[in-house]
DNA sequence: GTCTATATAGGGATAGAC
DNA sequence: GTCTATCCCTATATAGAC
C-alpha cells in the first residue's frame, strides 16, 4: 500500500519525506482556491479542476481523500495564520497604543492572504459543514479565543466594538477590492 | 396553457390577480429562506423543501420556474429593502449630524430583515451567478449608487471609512448573533 | 394546483490497468 | 502518479394523470 494521503490533510504540503518536484498537491490547491472563489465551492466539479490541472479527475483522488479535503486543506491555510495573529493579540495588555501598531500589521498580512480570506467569505455554507463533521480540537480553541477576545468583559466596550469595526471594514475593503484606501486605524 | 409563473419572477408576492387563499408561494419562500441559511443553497435541493412543505417537489414548479427563481425572489426582498434604504442616504446632505439617526433607522431595519442579510452572506456565490446570468438593469444601478456612496468623493474620506465600519461591525455582529450591543453610532 | 412517474444529466468516488 | 472506465447516487426538470 502506497498509502497517499495519510491522514488526509498534512500542515505544510512542501513534503514531509518525499522530495516533489513541483509540487502537484500545491497545484491542485492553487487551482480549487481560484474556481472556489470565482465560482463558489460547490459549484466547482471537480472535472473542472482536473481540466484545469491537465490531469483527470481521478489522478486528484491520489492527493486527497475528497473533495471536502481540498477545501479543507485551504481552510488550514487559515487557520495557521489565524492562530499566530491571535497569539500576538492575545498576549499583549489593552493598552489602546499597542492596538493601533497590532491592528496595523495584522491588516498588512491580511491583505496579503487576500484570496483565503475572500474564499471563506464566500463559501461560509460549506465550510461550516466542515466543522460539523470533522469536530476539530484545534478549530473550537481558536473559534472560541476569538469570541473570547471580542467579548472580553475586562477590555472597555468601546475597544470591542472598534475591533469588531476594524475586521468589518477589512473584510469589506477585500471584497469591495478597487480602492484601497491606506489603512491607518486613526480612531 | 394556464402560464402560472408569467415572468417568473414578481415583486409582489401576494398576488396582483389571483387571490391565493393562504399563499402556497409565501410559504415556499420561507421555508427555502430558512433553509438555505441554515444548510447553504447548494445543499438544499428541492426535494427537502417539498417535504417541509407538505407538497411534493413538482408542486413547487408551479410557482416557481427554477430552484434560481426561489433565490432570486429572496434576492429581490433585499433588493427592494436597499433601495429604499439608499435614497434615505444619497438624499441627505453628508452632514454628520444627520447621519447618526440615518444609520441608527438603517440599523434597526437590517435587524429585522436579519434572515435576508443571513442568507446573502452565507450564499454570495448562488447570488453572484443570478447576476451574471439575469443581467438586471435594476441591479446594476442599486450596485453602482451603493458604491457611488461608499467612494464619492465630496464627502470626507472619514466619513466613507465610518461609514464601511458600521456596515461591517453590523453584518459582523449579525452573524455572531449572541451578543447584541444595542449600537448607538457614537463614533 | 397538486400528484406520480420518469427523463436526463452530472456529481463524487472506486477499481484496476499502466 | 496518473489514466480509463464505471458505479451509484442525487439533483433538477418535465409530462401527463387526477
Amino acid at each position: 500500500m502506497p498509502a497517499p494521503h495519510p491522514t488526509a490533510v498534512e500542515a505544510d504540503p512542501t513534503g514531509p519525506g518525499g522530495v516533489e518536484p513541483l509540487g502537484t498537491r500545491e497545484r491542485i490547491l492553487d487551482i480549487a482556491l481560484e474556481l472556489f472563489t470565482t465560482q463558489g465551492y460547490d459549484k466547482t466539479s471537480l472535472r473542472q479542476i482536473a481540466e484545469q490541472l491537465g490531469y483527470s479527475k481521478a489522478a486528484i483522488y491520489y492527493h486527497f481523500a475528497s473533495k471536502e479535503d481540498i477545501l479543507m486543506a485551504l481552510h488550514l491555510r487559515l487557520h495557521d495564520f489565524g492562530r499566530e495573529a491571535l497569539s500576538s493579540i492575545s498576549e499583549s495588555e489593552a493598552s489602546p497604543e499597542l492596538w493601533a501598531l497590532l491592528l496595523d500589521r495584522l491588516i498588512d498580512q491580511m491583505l496579503q492572504h487576500r484570496a483565503l480570506f475572500i474564499l471563506h467569505e464566500r463559501n461560509q455554507a460549506a465550510i461550516e459543514e466542515l466543522h460539523r463533521e470533522r469536530h476539530d480540537a484545534d478549530h473550537e480553541d481558536l473559534q472560541m479565543r476569538f469570541r473570547q477576545a471580542l467579548s472580553n468583559p475586562e477590555i472597555a466596550l468601546e475597544f470591542r466594538v472598534r475591533l469588531s469595526c476594524a475586521f468589518g471594514a477589512v473584510m469589506g475593503g477585500l471584497i469591495l477590492a478597487g480602492d484601497v484606501f491606506a489603512e491607518v486605524p486613526s480612531d
